[in-house]
DNA sequence: TTTTTTTACGAAAACGTTTGCGGCAGGGGG
DNA sequence: CCCCCTGCCGCAAACGTTTTCGTAAAAAAA
């Protein structure tokens, strides 16, 4: 099967010009009759003549698509940031590759090998949880590929990124629940090699430490696949419920490790947030209709996904090397709900 | 900023041969000698040598890659269905496209052409609930262009296609509302010009007969743009309860309505499953936390994902003109659970 | 009129591959 | 000794563009 279009040399054949006055009629160029250009795109418009990009690319040296590396799609945290990226691409008519990691190193290696090879123009990635180092990454960014980082970033690339700021949002929920008179409370958090990982662990922290708690490592579980092992987080959880002193609350770290906590303690079952509070970092749209609707962090996604794509762009369009390196921190927001309610009760229904 | 790779003409001027032999020896013909090509094999991958696919799509008139259009990608069904449709493409060494039509026509036209014009092999595509005309499908058809369907599908093109069995699914649903006791069963659906649309709603009817109940078409709310503006689930939702003889039982038939559908009920507050019953056809993987936790009818998207890219690679690939297709249809499954659980109370927790 | 400038277009190279074909050796058969 | 075949390689065209440069003819200036 082939799928035949039209080409300059179909349109100057049939006008019985040369390729290249087509092509310059095509793009407007000033040394073409205003005549001879009307006759050329009225041709090629009602031929629907459409540039082949795949020969365009070749001769510019520029592919017009950038590469996406997260770890899941199907998440509402990295399905929105998608979104961000897909609209601004879009509309400045990039392509958009999108592959996933799935927390994996060696897919994280593959894939991002793969698109340069693909030649994208440029890289948008967020870090897998295996991931500890990054000498892939600087191995393509030497050779000259714009990459900018989002929520999982690194320092060791000088690069743009965009992130939430993690601290903040990790205090705010924290001492939400403080103030909720929980004081056990412990954090299930991804893998310690992440900067999430670290920024939230500190903002957890540094609320306890301010309500005269100090923070006591037995609390603080890591996982090393960042949720995309079940067991994992169920051996996590099962650990810090075993404690002679059981918290009475939990802080889990992101969107797959609440949604699984969530799922373990009604599994158990532990009633939620009578015996045990919970407030996660999700962007799930379905948090409120959990079962208890689940108190959480949220992030703004979709501006994150848009904002870090305006940067790439900018890198890839940038004609002298770009030396100046901005990081953005974007505010998050504390959706509070039943899950962290102590006195509350306000569950509807049954 | 430039990305900078090696070519064949850098081999071949370091090892004094021609690019055409290069290019030879790469591709292990036969007509190079075997020292030539262990120099080449050497010498490229020491460089580490990666062909331009830009300039060998040009060459070849194929560009590896496939273009998707889904209406979502942050919605679970479609999300994991991409994960299969990614698997399967990667394998093979397809890229992937990914866009979304929001369920808007008019967006999936523009997507449509914005791929093929971006030359991809071949379209996955799942029809947008706005969409009632194919014309625009049919045309890139018959220029050649490699189309299949998956979920929401159209007769109009004759290609591969892969749906769940929607009429099964939906039967079982309803059959399982009416054996716990359910009567007045109302069912919130798609857009009528989508091919789930009328399958599910055929299976829910044939159950009701078969319980020797009428269907009553004013039980049955159509919502244009399939969930995706909640006012519009809203109001559907608001007539049907507004009914004289309000039904005791929702069936939902996707994945967005079933979730605003329990948001509203929640918020109403209905008390789910006592006062009204409720099952939906959802991916989510947190239906079991939902409050209550969701019975659904849920579809096996990845497998849906991997056949429906086998069959199009199978159409790209094919020497001569394929004229036999194949409609695959899955096998669903029904997770009850307790938000149809009539005697139930097994609810956790509050 | 001659010279210069402007206008409008074409020829050709280039991007990195692939591929049909032609050619030059050397070896074998006649 | 000649011819042909085989093995090995290079030339050149092709894919569809863009872009530099050259060059006619027409217009303006001399």
């Amino acid at each position: 099967m082939k799928f035949e279009a039209i080409t300059i040399k179909d349109i100057a054949r049939a006008l019985k010009l040369s390729v290249s006055t087509v092509s310059k009629a095509l793009r407007g160029s000033h040394e073409i009759s205003e005549e001879t250009k009307n006759n050329v795109l009225a041709y090629a418009r009602e031929h629907n003549y459409k540039p082949n990009p795949i020969a365009q690319s070749l001769k510019r040296g520029r592919s017009k698509s950038i590469g996406v590396i997260v770890c899941n799609i199907d998440n509402n945290f990295f399905s929105q940031v998608i979104n961000g990226i897909e609209s601004v691409a879009r509309q400045k008519d990039y392509n958009v590759i999108i592959t996933q990691s799935r927390e994996s190193y060696e897919r994280e290696v593959a894939n991002s090998e793969h698109l340069s090879s693909r030649s994208v123009d440029g890289l948008i990635i967020s870090l897998s949880a295996e991931t500890r180092n990054v000498d892939h990454l600087v191995k393509l960014h030497e050779k000259g590929l714009p990459i900018v980082f989002f929520d999982r970033v690194t320092d060791e690339i000088p690069t743009h990124m965009v992130i939430a700021d993690n601290y903040k949002g990790a205090y705010e929920a924290t001492r939400h629940l403080l103030q909720q008179g929980y004081r056990r409370i412990a954090h299930i958090t991804s893998s310690g090699s992440l900067s999430i990982t670290l920024e939230r662990l500190e903002g957890y922290k540094r609320a306890l430490k301010d309500a005269g708690i100090e923070p006591d490592p037995r609390y603080i579980k890591f996982c090393q696949h960042g949720g995309m092992i079940p067991e994992e987080t169920c051996q996590a959880l099962t650990e810090v419920l075993a404690l002679p002193d059981r918290p009475d609350a939990l802080f889990t770290a992101s969107d797959r490790l609440s949604t699984t906590t969530l799922s373990l303690l009604r599994k158990l079952p532990v009633a939620v947030p009578q015996e045990i509070g919970l407030v996660g970092f999700t962007n799930s749209i379905s948090a409120e209709i959990f079962n208890p609707s689940l108190t959480s962090v949220v992030q703004p996604a979709l501006e994150m996904g848009q904002i870090v794509t305006d940067m790439l762009i900018q890198l890839i369009e940038s004609k002298r090397p770009v030396t100046q390196f901005q990081k953005r921190v974007l505010e998050t927001e504390l959706k509070i709900r039943d899950s962290s309610r102590r006195e509350g009760g306000a569950d509807g229904g049954n």
